[in-house]
DNA sequence: TATGAATGAGTCTTCATTCAT
DNA sequence: CATGAATGAAGACTCATTCAT
C-alpha cells in the first residue's frame, strides 16, 4: 500500500494533527479545546489546521474515527491470533481489550465526549451510526465466539446469544465507567470476574 | 415538610428552570444550549435565571443533582417495597430501573453530558465525586440483595459479590448505551436476559 | 424652617440614602457601585431608592450637591466668624478647610468621581455648571478677603486679585491630589506653607 | 532603536488603538466607552483590540501610561534645553507645560478619569503608584530648579523647597481644573501670574 | 503550502429599572 | 410607602474561520 510521497506527507501531517487534537480534546473536551490549543500542541500554525480539516467538528470526527479504528483493531487482532476453547478465547479477548484501554485510561474522557457528541453534536447522526456499527461489530465478534462454543458443545444451546453478547460488550463500557469515577475500582480484575460469571452462565453444567 | 410560602414559590421556580434546562441541555448539550434558550423555554426572562443560579455551570450542576436524586429514588423505592426471594427482588429492581429510564430515554443524552462533564467541566471533580457516590450507592444496594440471597441459601457463597454488583449495575449503563445508538436494540428485554445470566451464574445449582 | 412631619420624614430618608450612596460611591466609584449595594448599605429595599430618586444618575447628582453644600458651609462658617487682619483670616480659612477635608480624606475619591462626571456623565453640563459656580464662590470669598487686605493697607495694591485667588483656591485641590497619591505627603503642613508664600507675595514689603 | 519590521507594525497598531481609545475614553469616560466604540473609531474589528490588549482595563491603563509618558517628556524637554536664571527657567517650564496642555484641553477629561481610576478602578494601586511617581518626578524637577536658584543667590535660602515645589506643581492641576469648568477662565494667563507670585515669594528682596 | 493577524457572530453575565403585591 | 422578583438591554470577551502574504 504505497502512496505517492506528497500524499504520504499529507497523511502524516493529518495524523500529527489528529494526535494532537486527541490529547487536547481528551483534556479539555470538545468545547473547551480551541483550535489554537490544538495547533500549538501540534507545533503548527492555526491556519494550517484548516488545510487538513474543514472545521473543528470535522477534526473532532476524524479523531473519533481514528479511535474507533484503533480499538477495533485491538479487538480483532487478539482473537484471530488465538485458537483453543471458546471460553478461553472470550477470556483472552476480554483481557486483551481491558488491558488495551487500561493503558490509555486518559483517553476514556474522549469516549465520553464522543458519546455526548452522539447526542448533541451537529453531526450527531454520524456518531450514532458509527457507534451503532461498532457495537454491532463487537457484538458480532462475541456472538461468533459464543456460537462456536455452542457448536463445540462447550456452551449450552438454550441461551440468547445476542443478549449475552450485548451484556459482555456492555461490561467493557461498564467497567471503564465505574473505574473512571472511582480510583479504587479495579477495572481489569472486576472485568475478569464478570466475564467468569458470564461463562458460568453459559457453561453446559 | 412545610416551607414558608415564598420559599416554596422560589423552590417551584427553581424547579421550573431546572426542568426547562434539563430539556434544553438534553437536546443541545451543555455548550450548545444557551441561557437564552433555556429562559425562553421556561417562559421567563434571561436575567431571571441568574436570580436562581449563579452561572450556567451552576445550573447544569443543579440539573445533574436533580437527576441523580430522581434515579436514586427510582431505584430504592422499588426494592424496599418488595419482599420475597432475592432473585425476584433483583429482577424487580432491574425491571423497575429499566422501565424508569426507557420512559425517559430522551434524558439519556443528559447522562452522557454529565459523564463528559466529569472529564472536562471546570467542576469535573464535583461530578466525579457525585458519580462515584452514586455508583457506590447502587452497587451497595445490589450487594445487599445478593448478600441476602447468599444468607438465605439462594445464591452460591463462593462468588465475588462486589464484582457481580458492579457487573449488574454496569449492565444498566450498558443496555442504555447500546439502545441509545441502535433503535432496534431492545433495552428492556436484553437487560432482563442479562440479569437472568447473572442469576444463573449466582444460583446454587 | 418647619416642614410638615411627613415631608421631614421623607427628607430624612432621602438623606439616609444620600449618605449611604456617598459611602458606596466613594468606595466603588459611580459605575462600580450598584443600586443594590447602596440600598443594602442603607438598610432599605432596592425599589425604595426609586421612591426618592429617579435614577442612579440622579442619586449621584444629589450626593454631589450634598457635598458641595457641605464644603461650601465649611468654608463660609469659618471666615464670617473671624475678624482681624486679612492675612490671619486667609490663614484661618486655609487651615479650617484643609482640616475639614483631611478628616474626610476618604471622601476625596468622591471629588474625583465628580470631576470625572463633569467630563463624561450624561449630565456633565450640570456638574460643570455647579463646579464653575462653586469655584467662583470660593474665589469670590478669597478675593474679598484680599481686597479687604488691600484696603486696609495690609497687602500690595498692584496684584492681580483674581489670579491669586485662583491660585489659593487651586492650592486646596492641589494639596489633596498630591496627598491622595502619596501617603507621606503632609497635606495640612504643605498647604500652610504654600499659603505663607502667597501671603509673602502679597505683603506690602 | 530599530525594531524588527513586524514588531514595529504591531507597535504601530497598538498605538493606533491607544490613540483611538484615548479619544473615546476622553469623551465617554471609562465606563461609558465600549470596546465596540473604540474599535469602530480605530477602524478595526472588535476582536482585534483583544489581540493587543488583554482587557478593557488593560487598554485603559495603556492609555494612561501613554499620556504620563507624553507629559513627562513635555516637561523635561523644555527645561533641559534652557539655561539662564532659575526664575526664567521656571517660568519657561511653566509656560511650556501650560501651552502643551492648553492645546490638548480635550484630553484633560482623561486626566480626571485617571484620577478617578486611582480611587475605584480594580487596579487602583497601579494608578496611585504611577501618579505618585509622576508627581514626585515633577516636584523633583521643580525642586532642582529652585535649589539651583538658591545656590546662585537668586532665591532666598530660608524657604521650604519641597512645599513650594508642591505648590507650583499643584498650580498646574489647579489651573486646568478651574479652566475646565469655566470657559472664561484664562488658564495660561492665570498660571503665569501665579508663577509670578511664587517667584516673588522666592526672590531675595 | 503554511501562517497568524483580523474579524464579528455569539454568549454569558450584570444591573438599572419597573411594578405587582 | 416599601419591597424585591422579574426583566432585557447592553457590553466584555472568546474563538472558529478566513485570507493576504
Amino acid at each position: 500500500m504505497q502512496l505517492p510521497e506528497n500524499k504520504q506527507l499529507k497523511e502524516n501531517k493529518k495524523n500529527l494533527i489528529i494526535e494532537a487534537a486527541s490529547k487536547v480534546f481528551a483534556e479539555k473536551g470538545f468545547s473547551g479545546a480551541s483550535i489554537a490549543d490544538i495547533a500549538a500542541y501540534a507545533g503548527i500554525g492555526k491556519g494550517t489546521t484548516y488545510e487538513y480539516f474543514d472545521s473543528k467538528e470535522d477534526l473532532f470526527f476524524a479523531v473519533f474515527e481514528w479511535h474507533v479504528e484503533q480499538s477495533s483493531q485491538a479487538a480483532t487482532v487478539n482473537i484471530t491470533a488465538l485458537g483453543g476453547p471458546a471460553s478461553d478465547r472470550l477470556s483472552a479477548m476480554n483481557e486483551s481489550l481491558m488491558n488495551y484501554f487500561v493503558d490509555k485510561m486518559d483517553i476514556f474522557s474522549l469516549v465520553m465526549e464522543f458519546w455526548a457528541a452522539s447526542a448533541s453534536s451537529k453531526s450527531r447522526e454520524h456518531y450514532k451510526q458509527a457507534f451503532k456499527d461498532t457495537y454491532r461489530e463487537f457484538r458480532g465478534i462475541v456472538s461468533s465466539l459464543i456460537q462456536d462454543g455452542i457448536e463445540r458443545g462447550e456452551f449450552r444451546s438454550d441461551v440468547d446469544v445476542a443478549a449475552i453478547s450485548a451484556g459482555i460488550v456492555g461490561t467493557w463500557d461498564a467497567m471503564f465507567l465505574q473505574g473512571w469515577f472511582d480510583e479504587s475500582f479495579d477495572i481489569a480484575d472486576t472485568g475478569k470476574k464478570c466475564m467468569a460469571i458470564f461463562l458460568k452462565g453459559l457453561s453446559i453444567k
